[in-house]
RNA sequence: GGUCCGGUGGCAGAAUGGUGAUGCAGCGGACUGCAAAUCCGCGUACGUGGGUUCGAUUCCCGCCCGGACCUCCA
């Protein structure tokens, strides 16, 4: 077996995975705030945490992932408002736009994902718990974490505690002991989100959710926790804060993987900015492989320029594996191996662009021939959710493919055959020329004319 | 301002203390009535100034530039 290594972002190097449990990997991904349709930069993440699940499935036997979904939160409640629309109904609809987006994009969906609203309970229990241990405090209808009562507050993230408080451009609350603390819960007014706690009506705070979810569902110690690299701080820092204080038995997470931000020509995207691109926007300009390969173009951990450019040479690339594994013809790839060169790229902290540049050396085989090259590119591509169509179907669309229909180009195909035949050039060129015009290419190869979109 | 990450050929993007992947684009050729695809061949890179070393793109330091986080964000 390869020897799998990740990156550690708490260790700030790359280190040997050892799992807790060789018999059960237990994996926790930070999911999203269902307030809107998800963006590429939120695919990006997504991207990163099935890549990880995938290889971990390859290499242990087993492997638990969770995967939550915010719905209680000021965004949420916001957007309703905004929207004029039930605060249910908005995460209902988000909720599903993210599942659907997330399997258009042939994403392994998580074992569990749980809900901030179904785990309240969870959570009041460790704040009730981080209050009587000394972590936390109430404070005018809120309850806060203390970070002065963690020692290793800043660990995570690399922070000094007491340079946060100096450099805090955060409006600090008057009821904070300390600037840095974090609200665990708040209050609500009556027309918000609200659970009867002893701490009066009120909702949790954004890190707390996190915390008691992979409590609940994965225990005071697990293997990996991820999520984008905007999460490291706070958000992480606090979680972590939080767990050890209130499980100081457990280690929480042994690993903690980060993925670096997407940019959108050469900009950064964010919500606040209002630029970012949906997943429906680029697919209104490219095939849904094409994004999945294109978020794997560069390593999880450097930052990614999505150019509309690089759609389409992602779009060429699929052509070139593509037309590998059609020169090929069936092979069967029941019981084949991951390629050993492919999967040891990926055992090195899912370094992806190498991984994709040992499938163009299966694929230049498999051009010149080579069956078993085609065979083993095809399960590469499967490990990574890529090639998962019949050649024809990507060359030639399915059935709700655009432009001319089969049986017209095929009878346009006969017409310039016979025109060949003829030796009228012009005609023949006229007819390939129309079809092009209508994004379709003909070639010419020396089983007769085949056709296919461009 | 603080902390952290990065700067590789026209573009994307890996590895590496000593012949610098892979793909796209470009150029030349083969094949083709013309194309497309494929094949063969070619070219071009290590931000910058020092240091360590027999030798640095690779290690160390300064500088410049870019990005992330410090505030909702994947």
């Amino acid at each position: 077996m390869s020897q799998f290594q990740l990156h550690d972002s708490q260790r700030r190097t790359t280190v040997p995975f050892v799992p807790l449990d060789p018999e059960h990997v237990r994996v926790y991904y930070c999911g999203p705030t269902v307030y809107d349709v998800p963006h590429i930069g939120n695919l990006r993440a997504m991207l990163t945490a099935d890549i990880l699940i995938r290889l971990l499935r390859r290499l242990y036997p087993r492997v638990t992932f969770v995967r939550n979904i915010t719905d209680v939160d000021d965004k949420i409640t916001a957007r309703a408002a905004a929207n004029g629309e039930d605060i249910g109904s908005l995460t209902a609809r988000t909720t599903a736009e993210f599942h659907a987006g997330l399997a258009a994009m042939n994403m392994t969906p998580p074992d569990i994902e749980p809900r901030a609203t179904h785990n309240i309970g969870e959570m009041q229990a460790m704040i009730a718990r981080l209050i009587k241990q000394g972590h936390a405090y109430e404070a005018e209808g809120h309850v806060l974490f203390s970070v002065a009562s963690f020692a290793s507050y800043g660990a995570l993230s690399g922070r000094d505690p007491d340079e946060l408080v100096a450099g805090a451009r955060v409006e600090v609350a008057p009821y904070k002991r300390d600037p840095g603390d974090f609200v665990l819960w708040k209050p609500s007014t009556p027309e918000m989100p609200g659970w009867v706690s002893p701490w009066g009506r009120g909702r949790p705070g954004w890190h707390i959710e996190c915390s008691a979810m992979a409590h609940r569902y994965l225990g005071e110690s697990f293997d990996i926790h991820g999520g984008g690299s905007d999460l490291l701080f706070p958000h992480h820092e606090n979680e972590r804060a939080q767990s050890l204080c209130c499980f100081p038995g457990g280690k929480f997470a042994n690993y903690w993987l980060h993925n670096a931000m997407l940019l959108v020509e050469g900009e950064k995207m964010s919500k606040s900015l209002g630029n970012f691109y949906t997943l429906s926007d680029v697919l209104d300009k490219g095939p849904v492989e094409a994004l999945r390969l294109l978020l794997m173009s560069a390593q999880y951990r450097s930052v990614l320029n999505f150019t509309w450019a690089g759609l389409e040479e992602s779009r060429r690339t699929l052509d070139r594996f593509y037309r590998a594994l059609e020169t090929a013809g069936a092979v069967d790839v029941s019981g084949r191996g991951v390629p050993q060169a492919f999967l040891e790229a990926l055992c090195d902290d899912l370094n992806t662009p190498k991984a994709i540049a040992e499938m163009h050396v299966l694929a230049t085989a498999a051009l010149a021939g080579d069956r078993e090259a085609a065979a083993d590119l095809k399960v590469a591509g499967g490990m990574i959710g890529l090639l998962t169509q019949e050649p024809e179907v990507w060359f030639r669309g399915g059935a709700d493919a655009g432009g001319p229909g089969e049986a017209e180009i095929a009878a346009l195909i006969a017409e310039r055959l016979a025109a060949r035949k003829a030796k009228d050039f012009a005609r023949a060129d006229e007819i390939r020329a129309q079809l092009t015009d209508q994004g379709v290419v003909l070639e010419d190869g020396a089983g007769g004319t085949t056709w296919r979109r461009a």
